[in-house]
DNA sequence: TCGGAATAGTTGAATCTTCACCTATGTTGA
DNA sequence: TCAACATAGGTGAAGATTCAACTATTCCGA
């Protein structure tokens, strides 16, 4: 996803070779006292499923998005926002539900902006902070795609899979999304 | 994840608003006929916690893979080529292996070539043809960080889970893969 | 109450991805 | 056999994401 990291370190006249800071070592300490445990190939089975049907739906829905204009980033932030008390979220807070970095956001919300689909306001209890608002536009538009959008996610995942199997589903990853945000 | 349609859209002085294509139309009528079929709560939940487990847990790799200069894009290459005969895939096999357009493969090899990781070699075969082909330092890079990438594949996925989950996970996504794939 | 630390958010530059277009080679059928 | 079409891959520009650095405000302890 990123390469900026190796570029940096070449920038600085690092190699991106193994050796460097602390925290690196101690990693491959980690590692290199056993036997790496490979997956076997049930777990190999099951990481490379997840990993295509993300990335297949993911862009099936994008493509499906683009029709009405917005892409499957646009749409998490106008649904985010739709179901918040007068469709406004603090910036902090959408970034958190969005699972992106505050950058990330601001500069998303900033082409939203521009494409009138949502404004910001200035926070009055702390002035630091910022409050994305859905715009009429924006509550518009959204009414209008979710149906679609709420069809492509039956075709393509949920009326493929029993009731049993969402449930499994759920209860599988929710340790998995625990353990990852406590690590955050 | 992307919003190039709708602003290709509004430089051609088309509106991103609901009308145009023939086949916008029709996808829209094929909606409107009937009540939106909501996803129940429990689907809801489901699909959500797909999404952020696959955010978070990408994420994450990533960011341990930073440790050795690679991206999860990065490694995914290595691991396709360091599997295959000769260490080395035509490059739309590895696109298609890899579930990325063509073109985003050819700027991401180019990185690679440039980082050492990778080489192209023409096809004799086919003179349209090229290879992608492991490198002794891409070689040498995957053997390394694989242990430590494994790690982590178990650490935040694979272990909170047992066996029949990861079973069942696989049961229920190929079918999800196989329909998505077919729409390609 | 003052000054340092923490929090909220933005910005610019570098990198990565997407799209449309382009070249070169191979395939096919009249 | 040769013209039309299809396939393999690359390219540049525009858009999206990341990282580090920055401003402005708030918090908090001495």
């Amino acid at each position: 996803m990123s390469q900026e990291r190796a570029r940096r370190s070449k920038r600085n006249g690092r190699s991106a070779s193994v050796s460097g800071t602390t925290s690196k070592k101690r990693v491959i300490a980690a590692v290199n006292d056993e036997e790496p445990r490979w997956l076997t190939s049930m777990e190999q089975r099951a990481w490379r499923a997840h990993l295509a049907a993300h990335k297949l739906l993911e862009h099936r829905l994008d493509r499906d998005l683009q029709t009405f204009g917005l892409s499957v980033n646009d749409y998490e932030i106008l649904v985010n926002l739709s179901e918040s008390p007068g469709h406004r979220m603090r910036m902090s807070d959408l970034a958190d539900a969005t699972i992106q970095s505050r950058s990330r956001l601001s500069h998303q919300i900033s082409r939203m902006e521009a494409a009138g689909l949502v404004a910001r306001e200035t926070c009055v209890d702390d002035r630091r902070g910022t409050f994305a608002v859905l715009t009429e536009h924006g509550w518009a538009t959204i009414q209008q795609v979710a149906p679609h959008h709420v069809a492509s996610v039956r075709q393509h995942f949920i009326d493929l899979l029993t009731d049993d199997q969402l449930r499994e589903l759920e209860a599988a990853y929710n340790p998995v999304v625990n353990h990852l945000k406590s690590l955050r």
